[in-house]
DNA sequence: GGAGTATACGAGTAATTACTCGGATTCGAC
DNA sequence: GTCGAATCCGAGTAATTACTCGTATACTCC
């Protein structure tokens, strides 16, 4: 193969007409398919853009190489995390949902997005390095969350833990791991048991009595 | 490239005297520094071989593809893994360690597991997907020490789970994924704080008072 | 020391595939 | 309707790299 072009990962032209938005559309839904069934290797430039019903020139006309194609995933796909949880936590602060519900709620989101397409999302984030960029995104969007539900632990008068942020930082990696696993390697039969423990898991860690624990 | 030979991952040919059994500890030696230098994509046979200081030749002579050599850092990992884990269970049963000394104990060997050797562990189960066969063995290896853990989990009277079986599967999926993600992927400032924080967390859930949580 | 086997070598091959570029086509604006 | 810009096309190219195989060397055992 030719040697890949710098490390440039932006889009290399903006679409201005209808058309082009249509084909950069169709590019980046059918990049998701082709991942999704072939994996980072197994994918070929000149397949997703057959799939796309459109010529390999145009793809790189728009995406400077294969990279980007899967950045631009990554991102969608960070976008939608983010929208997910976003609305969980909405709903958690506005109905002040108790503790056990809102750990529920927030599993359930975690749950929701990674089952959403999960052949795709074990190629994004199981395969493939991420670019530093990428990853500053992924970390700022856990860190959100993070922040938020530190606030809601700190409004919850059950909740023990000595410090929130902390503790938060621990619930969402954890949760996002452990969900990661479930659902990407696990055995599906056991997703609705294992994710009761993890609910169990983690009010069980916000609620404890914390004398007794050392 | 060649189309790659089949699914082949088993050593081609066994070494049998002391010159060849020293080739191919040399090379799987390289293997394991070029692929943590370079990543799996980033390796290629000819370098490792040069690396090993023998020729790509030797190298085929025992491993049929690049993957066998992947394939054979992973299953020494996993027993290596294994070993660790096994020292660390026997010396909590054989001292009867009460509960958080016992995950303590069982953080630190996981977290040791990891660190040994962070960037070959990022490739090894980060990156590439693990054919059936190996992903099998690791599974095994997991179940294993849950086991293990789910009888010392029953003979300990504080501990509250009514399900010890299912609570050790969750507890080790998720210390692995959670230490995982902080060696890993993590800020090296925070590891600390974070492993305690995770030890509490299994405690919290492992001891709490099973009535307060739905 | 000779026969047979195991081991080592490494230049060369075949396949793959990311990416280019010159030219055709379609759009929007006036 | 025309002109320039945007978009699209896809055969071809250049680079990469996993893997082979004929030959040379070292070892073992008698």
């Amino acid at each position: 193969m030719r040697a890949r072009r710098q490390h440039e990962l932006r889009p290399r032209r903006r679409p201005s007409q209808a058309r082009s938005r249509e084909t950069v559309a169709a590019i980046v839904e059918a990049a998701a398919r082709i991942f999704a069934a072939e994996g980072y290797a197994g994918a070929t430039t000149n397949r997703i853009a057959e799939a796309a019903g459109v010529s390999v020139g145009s793809l790189y006309e728009y995406f400077p190489n294969k990279d980007a194609l899967l950045v631009a995933l990554i991102e969608a796909h960070v976008a939608e995390g983010q929208a997910l949880l976003d609305e969980a936590a909405t709903e958690v602060m506005a109905r002040a949902l108790p503790l056990p519900a809102a750990v529920r709620r927030l599993v359930d989101a975690m749950i929701a997005l990674h089952a959403r397409n999960r052949a795709l999302h074990r190629v994004l984030f199981d395969e493939a390095p991420l670019p530093p960029r990428v990853r500053r995104q992924v970390d700022a969007a856990e860190e959100a969350i993070a922040a938020r539900i530190a606030g809601y632990l700190r409004e919850r008068p059950e909740v023990t833990v000595p410090d929130p942020a902390l503790a938060a930082a621990v619930v969402v990696q954890a949760v996002e791991a452990v969900v990661h696993r479930l659902v990407v390697h696990g055995d599906e039969r056991q997703l609705a048991a294992q994710a009761r423990e993890l609910v169990a898991l983690v009010v069980s860690y916000l609620t404890a009595d914390r004398r007794r624990l050392s």
